[in-house]
DNA sequence: GTCTATAAGCCGATAGAC
DNA sequence: GTCTATCGGCTTATAGAC
């Protein structure tokens, strides 16, 4: 009989790719540096992704995943009122641009430096930004004010804000500031 | 003597570049691509250009320029009172999103492919952004309202908004919601 | 480990104005 | 013919892929 797989290869290699992909950009990532620093050699890699494109795109569809977990726990403890439930999806959302090393959300990030959107990785990213859009309009809908519309448009713009000021030289108190201009947006539309 | 240089080579060039640069992005657009396009040589644009770097910083500085005379030319139209300047300034942004093949902002679209923000290019995007920040705390600071900050800060999360926001899928009506948010705020700062 | 494509950048070759 | 702006192939490094 000959070695058995390593159980974790698929993982490691995937985690390694993330920081990698994440902290410089997809684009500036090769395939060698991953395999450097996963330790592994080209064949494994290629055994477990076909392509650059594909590791790309199951990097970016476990971040969705990762994040969709993020916001379901937040949900969990937010109760069943639509308000609360939207400010507590905010809140998750403002928690995650915190990190000191905060280089942008990785959706953005990634239709920002490819231009086709409409490869695997492209539909998965904007994927996630319609349904976080989506999951805000349904939020707001739910919430019987009397322009959900204005309000949705609003709180998704604050939303984008949030990700990318986070992300620029200064942007240390964007979390604060998106959270506070939501709470009021919304505290304003429930009051009239 | 021998034979004339061309006298609008160097815009072309830069023109040329400037197109492919954005459409798109810096990291996916080869040399060898503009030289195509420009219908040029390779010495010719390594005389104009010592290296990518530098084309890629004077795109950037170029757009600058150009924004910056966009935004002194709304300015002039706004008269004196700072909030009126203010809302120029904004509207003005809002306008430069309305194109239909808008990709996003050139600078924070750089910033987002390319991690390094210390390089020539990096200090020209980072810089428009300080700048455009600072001519908004300008304007607030000017308006004497109650919280100067807060309202700034609110702002400019508003304006990252909407540049993120308009180039995503969905974003066509990014520039309204930023602008009538925008002008909601100023209106409640001033009347308190 | 190797192969092919392509990147950035360099330099000999070409050609057009005097 | 000469001088120089410009061109396009060449080199080297590195990409993705098998």
């Amino acid at each position: 009989m000959a070695r058995r797989p390593a159980p974790d290869t698929r993982e490691r290699i995937l985690d390694t790719a993330a920081l990698l992909f994440y902290d410089h950009g997809v684009q500036a990532v090769g395939m060698q540096q991953i395999i450097d620093r996963a330790k592994c050699g080209k064949s494994l890699l290629y055994r477990e992704f076909p392509s650059k494109a594909e590791l790309v795109a199951e990097y970016l569809e476990r971040a969705r995943r990762d994040f969709g977990r993020q916001y379901a726990e937040a949900d969990d403890h937010a109760g069943s009122d639509p308000s609360a439930r939207l400010i507590a999806f905010v809140e998750a959302m403002a928690e995650g641009v915190q990190s000191p090393d905060y280089r942008g959300c990785p959706f953005r990030n990634y239709l920002a430096e490819v231009a086709d959107h409409d490869d695997s990785a492209g539909r998965i990213a904007t994927g996630y930004l319609l349904d976080t859009r989506a999951r805000i309009e349904n939020f707001v809908a739910d919430m019987n004010v009397a322009a959900p519309d204005v309000l949705a448009e609003r709180i998704w713009l604050i939303v984008e804000g949030l990700h990318t000021a986070a992300a620029h030289p200064g942007g240390g108190r964007a979390a604060d500031v998106a959270l506070s201009l939501v709470r009021e947006l919304v505290r304003d539309a429930m009051r009239v």
